[in-house]
DNA sequence: TTCTCTTGACTTGTATACAATCGGGTATAT
DNA sequence: ATATACCCGATTGTATACAAGTCAAGAGAA
């Protein structure tokens, strides 16, 4: 059931860039992408607006739109960020601690995923982007989920090409049930290490990750 | 020199938010900002989108624009990360260093200000958000930079009520230039309890920065 | 050749008309 | 009296027409 254009239109291209299908810097014109959907300039304009504060689009004034082209740099200082605010997230369970029915149900999720591994893969990113959201959730602080989720939506399409390999995906979930058990004890320590292991493997392998998520895109074609 | 209406609407519409021209929950029609400031809807319409992407203004689907009312958790649940992500600030400039001829800028400013306190009050907000910008900028992480722009931007209404007796204008000074002069030495214990005070203390106010705020609102009419 | 000016296509910026939807109020039937 | 269906005004959602700006190619002069 479609509720608006703007909105249909601004999933569409966001899968498509996140999906890497078009090139960095491709131009994106109002009436280009009009003719295709089918709809006036209004939603489209509107998809569009939204796509730049998202960061996947850049505007430059009465030229036109082109698809955000990559910053290695701005990746990396995002893995940053987004560790330092996550170690705050754990740092902040310790404290308060955390309901023992979540953790575990965490536990059983990806218990079952490492028993499973071949079957996570096409989901993997997902699966990953939402346990680290739910342990944000579970301090309760919105601030702190929101600029994760800013951040998340920024590194997103590295990550979706982060978790490539079996070995890769193994290490991820022992890296879970370490930090969900290490929770469970209220161990900073433990969960601070696990979490900077887990968190820091997909910094470093960022330029893999995007070489492959490039060379994915054109085999698509 | 108007470059485009959108821009120029959402600033001043901004401001007025920002300036409690508008009580909590005020309603804002389309076509009647059409005909406050003598443009189409379309401008007026993607003002109106890029404040609801700040979160100044809440859109209902089909039934209008309201701005935004205040959520006095969330306001401190903004400071709280907010400290988190400075205190990641200091811990950085402390391991890389600060370029020199930056600090002494930033404490003649600072000494300056507090020899003439009065002179400070209008501005005060202004500058005390500049600091803090700078410093973040200093670390060269612009994801980081960003992230607390964001925070800053919802939490700058209070801010701007923050500062509101000369002894704690005086006491911004001392803590920025013991920020200043920590940095220098690169301790980054002494920067550390003096940043946590300096914004803590925003934390500890916020119920009355609000009140101050609303009667400032409607002593102004 | 090279510089400058003009022209025209292309694209966004703005205005306006029309469609769709929601909510409240009213009339009507029970 | 109450519940329900319907209608109407208000408001956003979408389409389209027109204005204005930008860039580049090409003509013309030095």
């Amino acid at each position: 059931m479609i509720v608006n254009l703007s909105g249909d239109i601004y999933e569409q291209l966001s899968l498509r860039i996140l999906g890497w299908e078009y090139p960095p810097s491709h131009r994106l014109t109002e009436e280009g992408l009009c003719a295709e959907f089918q709809v006036s300039r209004s939603p489209v304009r509107e998809a569009l607006n939204m796509l730049v504060e998202r960061g996947l689009v850049r505007k430059n004034a009465r030229q036109g739109y082109t698809v955000r082209d990559l910053d290695l740099q701005e990746i990396k200082d995002s893995y940053d960020v987004r560790l330092v605010l996550e170690l705050d997230v754990v740092a902040r369970l310790c404290r308060a601690g955390v309901d023992g029915a979540v953790l575990d149900r965490m536990e059983a999720r990806w218990t079952q995923l490492r028993d499973g591994l071949p079957a996570l893969s096409p989901k993997a990113a997902e699966e990953d982007e939402g346990f680290h959201r739910e342990l944000a959730e579970a301090t309760g602080n919105r601030v702190l989920v929101r600029a994760l989720g800013a951040i998340d939506s920024h590194i997103h399409f590295v990550r979706r090409s982060d978790i490539t390999n079996t070995e890769r995906l193994r290490q991820t979930c022992v890296d879970h049930l370490e930090i969900i058990a290490a929770l469970r004890q209220k161990d900073l320590a433990t969960v601070s290490v696990a979490l900077r292991r887990n968190i820091e493997w997909g910094k470093t392998n960022v330029e893999a990750a995007i070489k492959d998520a490039l060379v994915r895109a054109h085999l698509g074609r």
